[in-house]
DNA sequence: TTTATTTTAGTAAAGATTATTATTAGGAAT
DNA sequence: ATTCCTAATAATAATCTTTACTAAAATAAA
């Protein structure tokens, strides 16, 4: 009898369907600016709270690594990196998977596409030694 | 006569030399706190300043795709993204290139690897025609 | 030295996100 | 319908990250 209930608000409505009918990949600021022409009165906490809110449900993507602290690798030889799910630590990769080729590459929108990297996701040990104790 | 000289200044030199001896990918404000045990008076403006001057200069990486923005997709159907290295937007990729298969991965500091993707980076529509007119 | 220019420290400002709190409103149970 | 419980909201403050500004200091060349 304890779980908590969720609720569809009218504010959760309006921003997943704004959201989705964009391919533009907005910001929380940017989704903000849309929804306020149908709710004007919606405050832009509750735009990060429900796209928390809607990421976490599945039902829609945040873009991976994006919005995180900035870091920085001053190991200039080619390898590539894990990030931590659990609290963004990143690992190095020293035994890199080939890299996709890009030449001849076409997509709407973009006049060139210079490069690709494959990214990982984990989770680091010291994550998963803590959730053997508070496991969620 | 115009071109501009670069100084090798002992702020800068131990920046890159603290940054090149950890394998942690610190994030500016991370590694103010290491250099200012060798260095009390700097302050975190410099840190910033000469990180993006390293960073332009080659000699150490940005962390890829971090520190921009946190950015949303309600599109659901498995795709890729290209992000304009110029401006920062997105692009879409329906048709998706294989995923490399992570199973059997082993990262030193990490338990588990659970998934990779595949990230672009390009120049889009708007930007490379802003070239055109104004070219670095 | 003197001079020209880059770089720095210190501080302020801007931008992005999260936290707080009194009030509102979903929706289950009456 | 009405009542009641509690999740969610609006408004605002606070925090965190990054950039901008400026007078002073440091570097390299003349």
């Amino acid at each position: 009898m304890s779980q908590t209930q969720t609720r569809m608000t009218r504010q959760r409505a309006v921003i997943l369907e704004e959201l989705r009918k964009t391919t533009t990949h907005p910001t929380a600021d940017e989704l903000y600016g849309k929804v306020r022409e149908r709710l004007p009165r919606i405050s832009l906490g509750t735009v990060y709270r429900n796209l928390d809110f809607l990421a976490d449900s599945g039902e829609i993507r945040r873009l991976e690594a994006a919005g995180t602290t900035k870091r920085f690798d001053g190991n200039m030889v080619e390898h590539q990196h894990v990030r931590c799910l659990c609290c963004g630590r990143i690992g190095d990769i020293m035994t890199p998977l080939p890299t996709p080729a890009v030449s001849g590459m076409h997509v709407p929108g973009f006049s060139e596409i210079r490069s690709a990297r494959i990214e990982f996701d984990g989770i680091c040990d010291q994550c998963a030694s803590a959730r053997l104790v508070a496991n969620d």
